[in-house]
DNA sequence: AATCCAAATGCAAACGTTTGCAATTGTGAA
DNA sequence: TTCACAATTGCAAACGTTTGCATTTGGATT
């Protein structure tokens, strides 16, 4: 059926009886070229299953149309590549890129190199780079900044850095959050979660500010510090209910996730929820509705985040700077919380 | 810093005072040149930042070292590309794809173009196509297949295909699934799924197999058809108890996140798991043994099916044929189902 | 020394596009 | 008919690698 010797340009352009620049024009949809001609052309070449080599058009054109996202997981804990709050970011990044033209190579960062910069963009397989999370350290993503690639940082956009990063108003997050519960009745709060991780600590700041508001007194026994993942957050709940007794009756969890842990190391105690302790999350996912109690949080726009961050970096493919940008968090009042 | 036209080959050739096949060559280990050269021109590439230049090589080779990983949603039904299962697939073919040197190009079904094949093979933008999920229509999966371009998918192995099909044991799933609840004393079972769905299809057809095996009359009431979603499950189990009754002790769902719809509207009844019913999941997310009751499931091994996916095609790039591939299911039991 | 063979390197031609510039065609005015 | 000028099209040189083949180098053997 399919001559197997792949057809190129310059046999589609003999099989027309035009130049190869002719296609080639005509194919970019050049308004150089005669429109008749154009859509003839356009239409041989779907005919004959015709693609041009995107190999070749790079080379030539040093441009790659890709755009590399990497997960920057957390090395020594296990928040996994399974994340699903992470994924959701790709997803959302997958159709913003798609949308403009672009398309998705997907790495993390447990792969072999380091020099990002180096690896994705000196050798032109992306035109940019896209990181999904700060992690602890950020050296990294700063030797990327520094080589002057183009790049766009999933994290919190008021962490100082001299790169873009987009991300939800973390600590106005963790503020709204500890606010709900206070207003829910919640006399001993807790913040569950890591306040070392870049984004974790705005909203540890944001938490404090609205005890401080409340003239609430800053008790740092009531910041339990865990790795952010489900199973941190449970072994952390239970142990404590175990030794210490349920000395709390609200729990501001950083994430979803931490907060589903959470949930169940309370449910396993009999804890009621929001009865005994109130408990609100962070992101949003789609789980978060369908838990029982269905859990308040507060969610984390991901869709126009992703819309935003593919606006960033193609401005600095246009060779204008990018700026850092807030996305707006909304409180997602649930079943897990005393409401006012 | 930098100087800012970007070093070639040819630069580096230059600077070392050799010729670029020979610097070609030594990048790319090649025995031909010897050991001593080879690393010094190695070492001199790293400290120049030097990186071969991809879209050349890939044009000069017809080899991408790239495989596009395509997401298939069913159009009509609300499964997001946050499908926390796809997504877990997805991130373990990553690390498979990456441990054998090649690179993720991540798309969905939802993007424009529908030929596949001439999409990503013929514009060489990848050397391999790997497909996540059946859906209800394969016609886009076998124009690929038809066009001889490397692929395996993700579905049901025993769907009678073209092309390499790797995937779970569904109908063994769907057996051991009902025997557990049978096991359990559970009277009515109640399959929640979507029946028509290839991979859903064949636990349906193991769930009436283990039906029979115990004696049971195979009542199709008793398969409830809803959307591979959460939240059709949620609505199909509400309307289903308020409208009938609770005349079931026992769901058989085809997912995790069908489960997980299906237990949040239990426990807004206020219906006992596993006391007045017993519920089993498919898949094992992450989230399934946070749930409370921890729910019971199939464990899909995803982690050795990326891995054999990518193995086949990789026979696949080397002119061997691919054969499907049936991976390992394991009953997980947690707390959502009685035991025997 | 001369010779031979293997080991190591270099030459130059691809790979399939895109694009500045030159060349051709078509159109209307003089 | 001739000319000027715009609208189309074609020529040919890149883009930065890889690789078959020719060439050089370095030992070891006569």
């Amino acid at each position: 059926m399919s001559n197997d010797n792949k057809l190129t340009l310059a046999g589609l352009a003999k099989l027309a009886g035009v130049s190869t620049s002719t296609v080639s024009r005509a194919l970019n949809d050049n308004p150089l070229i005669k429109k008749e001609t154009r859509e003839m052309l356009q239409a041989l070449a779907k005919e004959n299953n015709f693609s041009l080599n995107r190999a070749a058009s790079r080379l030539r054109t040093q441009k790659t149309n890709v755009v590399a996202v990497i997960l920057n997981l957390i090395d020594d804990t296990d928040q996994s590549i399974n994340d699903p709050f992470l994924l959701k970011v790709v997803g959302d990044l997958n159709q913003a890129l798609n949308q403009k033209g672009y398309e998705l190579l997907l790495s993390n960062s447990l792969m072999a190199t380091d020099d990002w910069s180096n690896y994705f963009i000196n050798s032109s397989r992306a035109d940019g780079i896209i990181v999904i999370g700060q992690g602890k350290s950020t050296s990294k993503i700063e030797d990327v900044a520094a080589a002057g690639s183009p790049l766009v940082v999933w994290g919190d956009p008021k962490v100082a850095a001299n790169y873009a990063v987009v991300g939800s108003n973390n600590e106005l997050g963790g503020f709204i959050a500890t606010e709900h519960l206070i207003d829910g009745g919640c006399q001993n709060i807790v913040f569950l979660g890591d306040p070392e991780h870049a984004e974790m600590s705005e909203r540890h700041k944001g938490h404090c500010r609205a005890l401080a508001q409340a003239g609430r007194v800053i008790d740092n026994n009531l910041t339990l510090s865990c790795d952010i993942t489900s199973k941190a957050a449970y072994e952390k709940i239970s142990t404590e209910i175990l030794t210490k007794g349920l000395y709390f009756d609200g729990i501001v969890a950083t994430s979803d996730m931490v907060a589903l842990g959470a949930m169940k190391a309370l449910k396993e105690r009999y804890v009621s929820i929001p009865g005994d302790v109130s408990i609100i999350g962070f992101d949003d996912i789609a789980m978060a509705e369908l838990l029982h109690p269905a859990l308040t949080t507060v969610k984390q726009d991901t869709k126009s985040a992703a819309e935003v961050m593919v606006e960033q970096l193609l401005y600095q493919f246009q060779g204008k700077p990018a700026k850092s940008a807030i996305v707006d968090i909304e409180l997602i009042a649930r079943k897990s919380s005393k409401h006012a």
